[in-house]
RNA sequence: GGAGAGGUGUCCGAGUGGUCGAUGGAGCUCGCCUCGAAAGCGAGUGAGGGCAUUGCGUCCCUCCGUGGGUUCGAAUCCCACCCUCUCCGCCA
């Protein structure tokens, strides 16, 4: 949810905001809605004073034995009149919540403003893209001679889209998932979590992907629940509508869950492998803090997440989004994207972002600065740490041998007992 | 899934139609006391919105799981749903 003020008191800046995210949005009903809500309100207000005032007098009337029905009538009036403004009250709301809902987070001053992906900044690089002395083969051929990767059997079972990992495969994937999460709470302070993997539409409504994508993601049929598309929905809800002491942050969590995505329009490309799925692993780190640390806290969920890429020794570029091509909730937002040297193209790793207010406000997340002063909204981040499907291509294209086998980077040795999958 | 009990403020816990945003206790904050602390005493202590802000608001509205309903008036009565607990069933 944007600030109702911003539209109120800076209409033009927040006409900028949507252009630039390219959302069109008729701000002129929302203007109007919420005009009409606000007058709606005092209006209800005020009967409502005089409801209360009356139905006191009719109760000392009626203690005091005499004839209230008089009285009684004109309340029940009143009460008809208070109904009727309520009635149009609920409608004005509705319309007004639904159309305040699709009004996108305003980027933040350093997101530069373009049109789309080809807009979007490389701001970094690390790493040189491997060498080979032979072509690198894609992970898919990789993985099906090792007998780690099995496609077709997962087509049989679920559908295209979906992915079966087999011995040091299913290892690997495993092996990834506990050094990140360890590195995140030894290193960088994290509390682990590992919440439910199916939410209700408020929590889908509160981080914002209900209800602008409601139609990218898998829903229980008959009942009010979605699989998460990312584990930022349960993690960031956790304190929905709580009021968190200022003393307890920064808080940051991160958690590993699988991620269910429709990916519908995507068929066409992308189509071969692991790169696009319709449920991966990852792992998420999701941060709480106050808004003044926020952008600070940002710059290091980002080093956060390229940490890992180091450590694996994949070369990766950091990737500045622009106002069109990052998401609704987002004010600014970095994409890290790992080369994969058998489908010789960048695959994107990580999407760490700054909602700033935006999803605190819709789920209604606040914190007390400091005693006694009045709760504020605090901001979230998260970012990925990492996705693991695309990590696991990078990894097992970068580190192919000629003879087909890989080299398991340092780190993971210990989690995979070996030092080649072979 | 079936039967029963219950959901009230930071916590515990009263309240079954009217002045209850809500008794009481605990906790917390401030003050007194003390060399200091404890105890004791006194005061304060939810959120949102409106209006006001020529001071700091003795001002108004809303919120007692959620949503409806009855009533002049509902935390209190009725209905539906959600959640928690106990027992039974089932099960990893």
């Amino acid at each position: 949810m944007f600030d109702i003020r911003l539209l109120r008191e800076n209409e033009a800046h927040l006409r900028e905001a949507c252009a630039a995210k390219r959302a069109t949005v008729d701000l002129d009903r929302l203007i109007e809605l919420d005009q009409k809500r606000r007058d709606l309100t005092r209006r209800i207000n005020d009967l409502n004073t005089e409801r209360n005032t009356a139905s006191k007098s009719i109760g000392q009337k009626i203690k005091a034995g005499e004839d209230a029905e008089a009285a009684k009538a004109a309340v029940r009036r009143l009460g008809e009149e208070i109904a009727a403004a309520e009635e149009a009250q609920r409608a004005v709301n509705a319309d007004f919540e639904a159309l305040a809902l699709t009004v996108p987070n305003p980027p933040h001053a350093t997101t530069p403003v373009g049109r789309g992906e080809e807009d979007n900044q490389v701001v970094g690089h690390w790493g040189e893209k491997p060498a080979f002395a032979f072509t690198p083969k894609p992970h898919w051929e990789l993985g099906e001679t090792l007998g780690i990767l099995d496609l077709p059997r997962a087509t049989k079972i679920a559908g295209s889209g979906f992915y079966v990992l087999r011995g040091a495969g299913a290892r690997l994937e495993r092996a990834l998932i506990n050094w990140f999460i360890d590195v995140h709470v030894r290193e960088f302070g994290c509390v682990e979590v590992l919440p439910p993997h199916l939410v209700n539409s408020p929590t889908m409504t509160g981080t914002g992907q209900l209800p602008k994508m409601a139609d990218d993601m898998y829903r229980v049929e008959g009942e009010d629940f979605w699989l998460i598309p990312t584990a930022e929905v349960p993690v960031t809800n956790l304190y929905a509508g709580e009021i968190i002491e200022g003393e307890r942050l920064p808080i940051y969590h991160c958690a590993f869950t699988p991620c269910f995505r429709k990916e519908a329009g995507s068929y066409g490309k992308e189509v071969r492998g692991i790169t696009r799925v319709h449920q991966f692993d990852k792992v998420e780190i999701v941060k709480f803090v106050r808004p003044e640390a926020s952008y600070d806290e940002h710059e290091r969920l980002l080093r956060q997440a390229q940490t890992l890429l180091e450590r694996l020794g994949l070369a990766y570029r950091t990737v500045l989004l622009c106002s069109a091509d990052i998401s609704f909730a987002a004010a600014k937002c970095y994409d890290l994207e790992v080369w994969a040297p058998g489908m010789d193209r960048w695959l994107e790793v990580s999407s760490c972002s700054n909602f700033e207010d935006f999803q605190a406000r819709r789920a209604g997340i606040r914190y007390r600065p400091g005693a006694k002063e009045k709760p504020a909204f605090l901001h979230t981040l998260n970012g990925s740490g990492l996705a693991l499907p695309r990590t696991v291509i990078a990894l097992l294209e970068t580190y192919q041998q000629k003879d087909g086998t890989i080299v398991v980077p340092e780190v993971l040795r210990p989690f995979m007992g070996c030092e080649v999958i072979k």
